[in-house]
DNA sequence: TTGAAAATGAAAACGATTTTCAATATCAGG
DNA sequence: CCTGATATTGAAAATCGTTTTCATTTTCAA
């Protein structure tokens, strides 16, 4: 049985390898939507029906720290995660399905070294983030 | 006594002017950083020492409803409040102090249309933050 | 001044997350 | 393949931030 890149990951910094494990990765690598935790335990129990809610808030902060899974702010709430962009990749979000979609978005070198220059400000890290209807949903509302 | 300007607007929108809502406006609308309920709480009971957790929540709500007042996101924790800036303007946090600037930062027009061709979505709202060192915090980590 | 209605704060309820802990599962070494 | 040290688990309890409930107080229009 081969394992999911994650749990390979996750296997070559010292974590072990367990079904409630595999269970969360599972569903979190292969989701397009972000998911909050419970959404995570309800979906994963449909392949390990005896996980526990508190397994995956561990596994979730295990994938996080090791930068696979991200947590996603909307305007409705901040629990919610999604698989980790390779590279510095922005974020898109459907305000209807919740379908995620993501950007290159280095333009931004311009203007974020004028904001430094204008406020003195060191800046270290940008968020940006960009909410709409996707393809679909836009056809459902027109 | 001539009231704060958000009292007054507040008091327009059919909301009474009592001293819980005068502490937690004097707190809220003086902060040059995001304050959290606890922390508008703690601060507001100086001037009205009676002030319940409650209403601190709930005038910020009525704050926020009025669009006088935004939540903030941060890597830590999305439950702190600054001013709402006038006009469409972005948010710069010293990642030390918590100080907060603003910018405009409508370059994105150009940015946001080429991701709305490329991915089909229809953008109806952009998130743009930045975070780093203040001018002060800059010095002090030299 | 008065009284209807809004607003208050204390306490209880609530939901999400974290901690505790005894039982279980993993996996390196024999 | 065993075995055992130890990481991991899930249930329950604890905790934290936030919301609801409710009897009392305050505001403000009449």
């Amino acid at each position: 049985m081969s394992e999911h890149p994650w749990l390979v990951q996750l296997n070559e910094q010292g974590y072990r390898l367990t079904d409630s494990r595999r269970a969360v990765v599972k569903i979190m690598a292969e989701s397009t939507h972000a998911l909050t935790p419970i959404e995570v335990y309800d979906e994963a129990r449909s392949t390990h029906p005896a996980l526990g809610l508190v397994t995956v808030y561990r596994t979730l902060e295990a994938l996080e720290g090791q930068g696979l899974i991200q947590r996603v702010h909307q305007p409705h709430g901040c629990q919610a995660f999604i698989t980790a962009p390779a590279g510095h990749k922005h974020l898109l979000l459907c305000r209807q399905c919740g379908e995620t979609a993501l950007f290159e978005g280095d333009d931004l070198e311009t203007l974020i070294k004028s904001i430094a220059r204008k406020t003195g400000y060191q800046i270290t890290e940008h968020w940006l983030q960009l909410f709409g209807l996707c393809r679909n949903c836009k056809k459902g509302s027109a």
